[in-house]
DNA sequence: AAGGTATACTAAGGATTTCTTAGTCTGCAA
DNA sequence: TTGCAGACTAAGAAATCCTTAGTATACCTT
């Protein structure tokens, strides 16, 4: 088993929700804009993977967490996200309300 | 700025709190045992990056979301950690409870 | 229909990174 | 002080990515 990698069908999403072709993309990161098509669309093709630091400068223009590429199912992609918005406070109350959740499956 | 990658402290965290050493982890991923401890010292010394391959296999062994290693955070590599616990229907509850908790600071 | 344009996509080689090998270094216990 | 476990590293071999130079596809416009 080869593995599939989740970044190719996640950065395809998210770049068509915010309505930027490939080139347009790769140009917002800072490639070369001789290069940045063949570079994104290799991304998103799964053919290569980019670096962390092109991989945060993608995550910054397209407003999402880097976590969110690397999340293997798209409920728990859409939770990070989301809680990307929240305060330090909230994120530590959700914490604990999630593992309230977890406790309380378990009782049944 | 070079941008630092999360990996090498998330995986050494969770590595220690298992009690693996880093040999005995690239063991149990399938590593050689002839270099297991070295390319397990590189991740985590942030020498190199795994590929996705083998970065599953780490997340498989540590009980982890492979996007655990790519949180920001720690208090989002904390969330992403325990929601992994939850059925899909819970998870579908927390995104609405988190869009709801986002809506509520807006009104501040 | 033909030509033009925008976007997506790709092969191939040079550039860069990782993996393998063969160790050294550090701390601690006998 | 010797032995051992665990952490760590340099350097070359091997694998992967980036750059170049395009082709492919869909959709307009004339």
């Amino acid at each position: 088993m080869p593995e599939l990698h989740p970044l190719p069908a996640r950065l395809k999403q998210v770049r068509i929700l915010k309505q930027l072709t490939q080139q347009k993309l790769g140009e917002l990161l800072g490639l070369d804009p001789s290069n940045a098509s063949a570079r994104m669309n290799q991304y998103e093709r799964g053919k290569h993977t980019p670096d962390f630091d092109t991989l945060k400068r993608i995550a910054n223009v397209l407003d999402v967490p880097v976590a969110y590429f690397y999340c293997e199912d798209e409920l728990t992609a859409s939770i990070l996200q989301a809680a990307e918005a929240l305060s330090e406070e909230q994120k530590l109350a959700l914490l604990v309300s999630i593992r309230e959740m977890v406790i309380t499956e378990k009782e049944k």
